[in-house]
RNA sequence: GGCUACGUAGCUCAGUUGGUCAGAGCACAGCACUCAUAAUGCUGGUGUCGGUGGUUCGAAUCCACCCGUAGCCA
């Protein structure tokens, strides 16, 4: 039975370029698209930028230019990244389009009118210089309960609490730096609780792998609350058509953007939309997804749709994060590696490769280790995989005239190789890509084995064995050609480089169950060559490069923190900053963040607790020096007082670095 | 702070409902081969299965607590 399926990955935010964490939904989604294909079902794959929201409004007014300036480049920028990446979009559109907007007001009219929109006054932090309304993460201020200085609106990053903006101390703007006020405004909600039956039903292992049903299903224990789907004016997105002045917050129209894209194709295509979109549509639609995004997509997206008369996710596959080395990717490290950086280094196929090497169903996050990379792919692809052409191409094409047998050699070993078609077909329908690539390569292994057994070398060196060496060849690159079918979604490059070497026409699933005799094939050219660790090395150096590009950019770009409000000179003179040397460095019990330091000053000693355990280990400070606030106030914290702090610069986590004097300043000296 | 998931050889990971489950690939060592992009084949050791208690005739597998990592708390 055929089917048509429509799959889509979820939209990248138009702010920024694709990175490498990305790229893992859209090569799993991709991988499993051309799997499909290749099984001869209709499988539409789409995408989209994500355009709207307040990030994007700041940051093309940051550089001076318009959202729709900033979007087009982005834009582009992610075509061809993805496009590089050989991922094959049918159709790569914006949410910020005609049929978004069509879509989204047709939808919230729809939920409008059959009673699931509601609107209530809500206080919310204004930026009375910006004439804004801030959401919580452009709220910066002290933490009310441990106050750890400079946290966002909506939890501290030390003590974990959480709270709304209007709690912190001291709370300013990001945009201009002004003090927020809170100011009341209208906003629209959906209902969500009127789903919830229904919801808590479809939310099973029929639409989502089990652990992420579980997850969802927790969230339903809270009790699901309205949904504020409205923002107000300036926001770069679409009015709702009846209230003038608010807007669709952004991630009510991205989903929605899935459709658009689709709409958008259909109308190029020909293909019928609403066959796609009815309640009683019978084709499949596939969302590939991040964890981070679950929410959205297995309770407010279902809902929305099923609000508005339309049909409903068939399936969420959610996928998990990147690492690199076994961290977060970072950029000091040189391990936030942008999609383009990769590309100007590697092959796009290695990685395609290893993540598909390593990916299953699961939500887990996914490790690239770069000493493996190396490794697997090399040992994989050029070690087992294509060196079975190599190794028998050569007697073909120079004792044959390229002419392979007209029959096989071992064909008990070729029916073997075809078997495994199904269960290996199994396993990609399932998303099990590793277990798909090891059975792959045990066939490789048992393909290297078998040239090995027969010794086409020495055979090559008999007379009157002619023919012998001619099929035992010819068999070598049927079981290649098998192997090239079932790893074919995985590295698409590599595979038509090889039907060209074969002089075949575009592998199907099916063509593993047929042999190929008496047939010409062309000169082998090397299909793939190994993995350089110099490259990887230069790719890490390159990414390191940016962060000081970046850093240069920063001076106007708008992710960098505002300067605070200007101070007079007495003000600064109030601070008395001392070097201090880190006489002692511990632990703290029960402390997550904490390391409790004891600095020496010269003359005094102090005990302050600083929040770098993420990045410090505490024998990595002792004996430093370092710079602190000597006259702070005294804090008294859960785990005693802290008599100052030190000074670091950092976002958090691992990227915290403490500051420390150039040889020679000495403790107790006055920094001024 | 509450909750969830994960923690198995140097690396990356398998281990279905507790009973040959202590495994695979890579890396490493030795041997063989030389058709092949120094690729391939054969042989070999790899480990207190995060820690501590407990349930059981028997636990990597179940329970409790602890440690570490990641995430969720709209």
């Amino acid at each position: 039975m055929t089917r048509t399926i429509l799959v889509t990955n979820a939209l990248p935010y138009a702010n920024g370029p694709i990175h490498l964490g990305h790229l893992l939904g859209y090569i799993q989604a991709d991988i499993w698209v051309r799997f499909q294909r290749m099984r001869g079902h209709v499988c539409h794959y789409v995408c989209a930028d994500d355009a709207h929201g307040t990030p994007i409004m700041l940051k093309a007014q940051a550089e001076g230019i318009s959202p729709e300036e900033l979007i087009q480049r982005i834009w582009e920028e992610h075509k061809a990244d993805f496009a590089d990446f050989l991922i094959e979009f049918d159709n790569y559109h914006t949410t910020h389009s005609p049929e978004n907007r069509e879509l989204s007001e047709l939808i919230y009219t729809r939920l409008r009118d059959n009673g699931h929109i509601v609107s209530r006054p809500v206080m919310q932090m204004y930026d009375p210089e910006a004439k804004m309304f801030l959401p919580d993460r452009y709220i910066k201020g002290t933490c009310p309960q441990c106050k750890t200085p400079d946290q966002y609106g909506d939890n501290c990053e030390a003590c974990g609490m959480t709270y709304s903006p209007a709690e912190l101390i001291d709370p300013v703007s990001v945009v201009t730096g002004a003090t927020p006020v809170e100011k009341e405004s209208l906003q629209y909600f959906f209902k969500l609780s009127d789903f919830e039956d229904w919801l808590r039903q479809w939310v099973s292992p029929e639409h989502m792998e089990a652990e992420v049903a579980n997850k969802v299903q927790e969230w339903f224990e809270d009790g699901l609350r309205d949904w504020d789907i409205s923002r107000d004016a300036p926001y770069f997105g679409f009015e709702i058509p009846d209230v003038p002045g608010k807007y669709f917050y952004v991630w009510l129209d991205a989903p929605i953007g899935y459709m658009a894209s689709f709409k958008n194709y259909c109308e190029r295509a020909g293909i019928d939309f609403d066959g796609f979109w009815q309640p009683d549509s019978q084709a499949e639609l596939v969302h590939f997804i991040g964890k981070d995004i679950i929410r959205f997509h297995c309770l407010f997206w279902p809902a929305i749709l099923r609000g508005s008369g339309f049909r409903v996710p068939s399936w969420i596959s959610v996928n998990g994060f990147l690492t690199v080395n076994g961290q977060k990717m970072s950029k000091s490290r040189g391990t936030f590696i942008m999609a383009r950086t990769y590309l100007q280094h590697l092959n796009p196929e290695y990685l395609r490769y290893y993540f598909a090497a390593k990916l299953s169903s699961g939500v887990d996050d996914l490790d690239l280790n770069l000493t493996d990379f190396v490794q697997r792919v090399n040992a994989d692809l050029v070690g087992k995989l294509v060196n079975i052409a190599s190794r028998c191409a050569g007697f073909i094409n120079k004792r044959f005239d390229g002419r392979l047998s007209t029959s096989l050699a071992a064909p008990a070993l070729f029916q073997e190789f075809a078997t495994a078609a199904e269960p290996i077909a199994e396993l990609y329908e399932r998303r099990e890509y590793a277990r798909a690539m090891r059975r792959i390569m045990e066939l490789a292994d048992r393909a290297n084995q078998y040239i090995d057994e027969v010794k086409p070398w020495v055979v090559a060196k008999q007379a009157g064995q002619e023919q012998q060496l001619q099929e035992i060849c010819t068999m070598g690159l049927h079981l290649f050609r098998q192997l090239l079918v079932y790893i074919k979604p995985v590295v698409p490059r590599l595979a038509r480089q090889a039907e060209e070497f074969l002089g075949v026409a575009p592998l199907s699933w099916k063509d593993a169950a047929q042999p190929l005799l008496d047939h010409v094939i062309n000169p082998y050219q090397p299909l793939l060559t190994r993995v350089d660790p110099k490259a990887v090395e230069a790719m890490v150096e390159a990414s390191k490069e940016t962060i000081g590009d970046q850093a240069a950019d920063n001076t106007k770009a708008s992710d960098m923190e505002p300067i605070a409000p200007e101070i007079e000179y007495d003000d600064f003179a109030k601070i008395d900053l001392r070097i201090a040397r880190i006489v002692k460095a511990e632990h703290v019990e029960d402390a997550d963040k904490l390391l409790k330091l004891t600095l020496d000053l010269g003359g005094a000693q102090r005990q302050v607790f600083a929040g770098i355990k993420s990045a410090y280990q505490p024998e990595q400070l002792e004996g430093k020096l370092t710079v602190m606030v000597a006259n702070l106030k005294p804090r008294k914290m859960r785990f005693g007082v802290s008599e100052g702090m030190v000074l670091a610069a950092g976002p958090g986590g691992k990227d915290i670095w403490l500051l420390e004097p150039h040889p020679g300043a000495q403790p107790g000296m006055r920094v001024t």
